[in-house]
DNA sequence: TAGATTGTTAATCGATTAACAATC
DNA sequence: TAGATTGTTAATCGATTAACAATC
């Protein structure tokens, strides 16, 4: 009962990395306290939001002062579950999966990618960065013997499919999937996708709305 | 007045490249038609929802067969506005912005990355892919010189502000953002953050989630 | 104390979903 | 024709925002 079924909105989950990178911020330089108007002005977001997105941690804040930065990155880090580390292993070792097993910033975020994966045999015994390449036949002992939850799929789109079926009758839980392409998996695995398409498509969006709205205002303009 | 001020829905925007991705797919298996129910099916929506996504499009369906898939493609595509290729450039040179200058999904989203910027010297008339890699300091004078307007961003975090700053000085008005940074910038530019954080954020909740939900069932069925 | 900030409760807003008539 | 599918209008749901009392 303590924790709901549901839990945190998704929205909110979505704003805490950034929530942690200025906390983390602040932190170096020192500052000890920060106020939920502060981190609003400063990310762009509005005060009664922030505070919302902070009572989601269980963390509370004193009126006049605002929230104890250090607490407060405890906390999201916790409610993250990014408070121990958790092993991952990738799937293709080709540009993207190469960006990706040498990108640092993962080890704060409680994931650690521990071996990939490939199915050219010019990369196997190669490493990516400190990460080894295994050929794709090892994959089921690999994650049988090391315990791995998560996959990290960066393999072509017409491999996507296949690849993830095998990492799921391996035991894998989660896939977060780079490729572009959705995946149809069974319902107990939890799929991420990472869409430089949607991403795109996005940005695409907001520059028409942009410019149609910029349109309206200037012929406003001329009335 | 034809197009409405805030146009179609955000996450409709977000659907449309698995739509196209699916309808792509359908088309070269030599289908003709296609239902919402269909689509939705394979993609794991409702149909109801995938009707309400394609009536932003415009495309108008028949009863009992669906929709006719290349006019759907079309519409989709046009709607993004990727039918008619945008030109960009890419600024850092690192692993991550040489992967994303040798993606060759980009074609299909109406995106074209000419060219790469670094600060790192040695890398200097380099090439990524096809990509030509120059000097930071020329970058004011190429932007001016081929009209470019969206700057793809794959610095450092610690490099991130300062540089899209500068992109923004050039007269840059939409930044895809890949640094793990919040960018503070004037309102009129556009900024799209692609985020590892934020993504793995929503896979570890979505686990926790999963893995709370089946500890609640399985509570259940010893009662 | 006065005023800024917190946390809660209620209102608003937007997207999803349901219900159902129209139609091929 | 019968039945599947469309498109519209209304209901629901969840997140954001507003209002305001509590408090340091």
């Amino acid at each position: 009962m303590e924790e709901s079924n549901r839990g945190i909105p998704i929205p909110t989950i979505k704003r805490f990395p950034s929530y942690l990178r200025l906390l983390k911020q602040y932190l170096e330089e020192g500052k000890e306290m920060v106020s939920a108007t502060t981190l609003a002005e400063e990310l762009g977001l509005k005060p009664i939001q922030v505070r919302k997105d902070i009572s989601c941690t269980g963390i509370e804040g004193k009126p006049k002062v605002g929230f104890t930065i250090i607490r407060l990155i405890e906390a999201i880090i916790h409610t993250l579950g990014w408070d121990n580390a958790t092993d991952a292993i990738l799937i293709g070792a080709g540009h993207l999966g190469s960006a990706l097993a040498r990108y640092e910033g993962f080890d704060s975020y409680g994931l650690k990618i521990v071996a990939a994966f490939d199915i050219d045999q010019g990369k196997w015994g190669s490493r990516l960065g400190d990460v080894p390449v295994y050929s794709l036949a090892d994959l089921q002992d690999y994650i049988k013997a090391n315990h791995v939850n998560i996959g990290v799929l960066a393999v072509p789109a017409a491999q996507a499919q296949e690849t993830a079926e095998i990492l799921v009758s391996c035991g894998i839980l989660a896939i977060w999937n780079f490729a572009p392409k959705d995946l149809k998996l069974p319902e107990r695995v939890v799929v991420q996708r990472t869409d430089l398409a949607t991403s795109f498509a996005v940005l695409s969006a907001k520059v028409k709305r942009k410019i149609a709205n910029e349109d309206l205002t200037g012929e406003a303009d001329e009335w």
